[in-house]
DNA sequence: AGCACGCCGACT
DNA sequence: GTCGGCGTGCTC
């Protein structure tokens, strides 16, 4: 008997596990199938297949689903992110799973086979139900009301033995969407059939559904009969069956994109440093062999079209695409070019679409209706064949990595992953590129293609002032504005352009303290102020969400004076309409309903002209153009600096160049003014300067100094427990078991230590950080309970 | 997800 | 001395 090596969907599925496979039942890598593991069926995808077990008992395979076969290729790729970042090997190929694969097995209550019949005391419920089950032959519990009493009915059923539980594997809910082509049958034009119809209601519907017809061709498709003639597919198809009409059945795209117009703008040629830097990925794309290029190019060099005609080229060699963007960055203008320039090829995956227009884009990829795929770091795992080129569109941008659930992988490594066993290219492109991918274009590891200018007839790069606001402070100005940005802003409103006022901050006041003692208002469930809104007239956690109403005294000194300190971007939004009455002003950051941010409502409000000054987050300065603006304000550089994690300045560097980056992107020259306390900072010199390499050859200094990342490797060890003594003391365990295995290798570990957020939803967290050339290495064989969180390459350690 | 095992407090 | 609380680990 066959072996199947399974990788099983359980939460410490860590391992693969082996299962007999029984005969009549054929299975291969790749396959999903539903298996026994403990006493419940689970899903789990077959990675080998042998003829000889390891493991003395095994139990059978249940059943395969044959929708659902990954590739050898995917497989690997999957092994690879699981060995990668230290995650189970069915969560790494459950990437690759399409969407609407069932998780859960389907549930049935059967009678047993020797059943008390004449049942003891049954309870009312328990009659009834095991009523249904005699006439129906099985019982499933979604088919029933839901209530706790019909529960313990059945669960009391199946403890006197009356009833048995099975759970079945479930396929996906495979339901095709169709439409029809309907025509009049060739001979039917000599005749009027419909006056042979009964005069009555169904014969009026279909004598109009053959006038329809006859007016319109002879053809029309179901969809224009059912809204001229009501015609229903049950209407259409008993004419069928008459002979009244033809219908051909044609399967039912639900993607956003097929509606979309298609403009098909016209392709602009190519400046010499473009023509160059295509050039390298054209050759790269002809020789089908692996490469890795950096494009890195100030904001309006023309990337975009660089990708474009990459993207063309590869559609030409008949390989696929992939664009990956940044989850922000899905309504960009990268996107529409995509989709305009290759209308009807491209699928676009997102969030944003339901589950049948997920699973549509996902078959015209699997079924080559697609082959260029534009979507967020997801889009990675669509089923591809035979890709050509990876796009990766500000490849510096974080949610690339994903950080909030395993497997905590990064788009980039996979993408290079995938790009080496395809013979791909992969392309990343930025006008700030991540410091660990600069200095592997830096040293050669990876090309680097160069566009240092702004595509001819485009604006200059904004001049930027940078404002030292202890000199504002010292000549008697407290407001959050300096006299420079007040008066920029003065001077945009007066000639009737946009401004754009950003801070990395929400709310009002982000610290409410006692004037008397000092009290801080915290969350009660994480070691965080609270920041006061005034717009919900509450106190707010931002990172669990607790809000409470703002107290009227000190909670410990029941002293009524209290002070409201730190500025958000609700305060800027009230001060830009005290400072300038008659602006109009918007607030654009997560406090905003999505649905009002997410339509075009706001978008177009900013992009029609009625709106003076938008203040926001950096959920602006990231995938929006506005081409109004020619003024940005920088309220406060310095936020974030501050943070401990050796990435701070990096993330300060991108937000003060992607903010600045968003003054004058349309026809007017562009203003920006940062405001800061540390002028001097090389990172707030460098972003103001338009000047990455002199942050870049700053910051390298710094992280060959420290040994910091790209000169080592980092992983995160976080564990969290209600008890911060618990806590600790399981952190002090793990790291003593570490400490003992870094004896012959460079790795160091910081720690044991809490984390910079100390508590966060009642839960206290203490971390280790590890760093060498190969920490993951020292992580081979260590078993961490449940409660920790192991990150490589986390996106931040603090 | 369920079930078994094992270590501390209330009881016979 | 034993029963049982649930916290923790295992399921091919």
């Amino acid at each position: 008997m066959p072996y199947a090596e399974v990788a099983v969907d359980a939460p410490a599925g860590r391992v693969t596990y082996t299962y007999g496979v029984p005969d009549g039942i054929s299975v291969g890598p790749g396959n999903l199938v539903w298996v026994p593991f403990g006493s419940r069926m689970v899903r789990g995808v077959v990675v080998d297949v042998t003829a000889q077990s390891s493991v003395e008992n095994t139990r059978p395979v249940g059943s395969v689903s044959p929708a659902v076969a990954l590739t050898r290729d995917q497989l690997d790729v999957a092994a690879y992110i699981s060995s990668r970042y230290l995650c189970s090997p069915f969560s790494a190929i459950a990437l690759f799973l399409p969407p609407g694969t069932e998780r859960q097995p389907q549930t049935v209550y059967r009678l047993a086979r020797e059943s008390g019949l004449s049942g003891p005391e049954l309870t009312e419920i328990e009659s009834a139900l095991l009523q249904r089950v005699r006439e129906r032959g099985s019982l499933a519990p979604e088919s029933l009301k839901r209530g706790e009493d019909v529960q313990a009915a059945i669960a009391s059923l199946v403890e006197k033995g009356v009833l048995v539980r099975q759970e079945l594997p479930r396929e996906r809910r495979a339901r095709i969407p169709t439409f029809f082509i309907v025509s009049l049958p060739a001979d039917s034009t000599v005749t009027a059939p419909e006056n042979a119809l009964p005069r009555k209601a169904p014969g009026i519907r279909q004598a109009k559904v053959l006038q329809y017809l006859r007016s319109h061709g002879g053809t029309a498709s179901s969809e224009e009969l059912r809204a001229a003639a009501d015609a229903t597919p049950a209407v259409l198809r008993s004419m069928e069956s008459r002979g009244l009409i033809r219908l051909e059945e044609h399967r039912a795209w639900r993607t956003t994109l097929a509606a979309a117009p298609a403009s098909p703008a016209s392709v602009p040629v190519l400046t010499g440093d473009q023509e160059r830097a295509l050039a390298a990925v054209t050759q790269s794309l002809d020789a089908e062999t692996f490469s890795e290029q950096l494009l890195f190019g100030v904001t309006g060099s023309g990337k975009t079209e660089v990708y474009l005609r990459a993207a063309a080229h590869a559609l030409r060699r008949n390989r696929q695409v992939v664009c990956l963007v940044p989850e922000i960055a899905l309504a960009s203008q990268t996107v529409e070019r995509f989709v305009s320039r290759f209308p009807a090829r491209v699928a676009l995956l997102h969030s944003g679409l339901t589950a049948g227009q997920l699973s549509d884009e996902w078959e015209r990829v699997q079924g080559g209706d697609a082959d260029v795929v534009v979507g967020p770091r997801s889009a990675l795992f669509a089923p591809l064949s035979r890709p050509g080129l990876i796009v990766m569109d500000e490849e510096h941008e974080w949610t690339y990595k994903q950080d909030d659930a395993a497997p905590r992988y990064h788009a980039r490594e996979v993408a290079r992953e995938m790009a080496r066993r395809a013979g791909a290219v992969l392309l990343l492109g930025s006008a700030t590129p991540d410091v660990e991918t600069f200095h592997r274009a830096a040293s050669g590891d990876i090309g680097l293609l160069h566009l240092p200018d702004r595509i001819p007839g485009s604006l200059g790069l904004p001049a930027v002032e940078i404002v030292d606001m202890r000199d504002e402070l010292r000549d008697g100005n407290t407001s959050l504005f300096s006299r420079s940005l007040h008066s920029a802003i003065e001077e945009t409103l007066s000639r009737g352009e946009q401004a754009l006022l950003f801070l990395n901050r929400r709310g009002t006041a982000t610290l409410v303290q006692c004037r008397h003692c000092g009290y801080a208002f915290a969350c009660p469930r994480c070691s965080v102020s609270l920041a006061y809104h005034s717009v919900r007239a509450r106190l707010v956690c931002h990172r669990c969400g607790y809000a409470t109403r703002v107290p009227e005294e000190c909670p410990r000194c029941r002293s009524r004076s209290i002070r409201f300190l730190g500025v958000g971007t609700q305060l800027v939004e009230d001060q830009v309409r005290q400072s300038f009455p008659g602006a109009r002003v918007v607030r654009w950051d997560s406090d905003v309903p999505a649905r009002e941010r997410g339509g075009s409502s706001l978008q177009d409000a900013v992009r029609g002209g009625k709106v003076d000054v938008v203040v926001g987050t950096q959920m602006v300065a990231k995938g929006h153009d506005f081409p109004g603006v020619t003024l940005v304000g920088v309220i406060s550089a310095d936020v974030g600096l501050a943070i401990p994690d050796y990435r701070s300045s990096e993330r300060a560097f991108q937000l003060i160049s992607q903010s600045s980056g968003r003054a004058g992107r349309g026809v007017q020259p562009g203003r920006v003014v940062v405001q800061t306390y540390e002028p001097d900072n090389y990172v707030i010199q460098s972003a103001a300067a338009h000047d990455y390499r002199a942050f870049y050859i700053e910051e390298i200094r710094y992280r060959r100094q420290t040994g910091y990342p790209p000169f080592s490797s980092m992983v995160r060890l976080l564990y969290s427990h209600y008890d911060e003594g618990r806590c600790r003391r399981e952190v002090e365990r793990v790291h003593g078991i570490l400490e003992g295995r870094i004896a012959s290798t460079d790795v160091r570990i910081t720690g044991p230590a809490p984390a910079f957020v100390r508590r966060l939803r009642g839960r206290y967290r203490w971390h280790l950080t590890l760093r060498g050339s190969k920490p993951v290495d020292v992580l081979a064989g260590v078993h961490f309970p449940r409660g920790w969180v192991v990150d490589v390459d986390p996106v931040s350690v603090a």
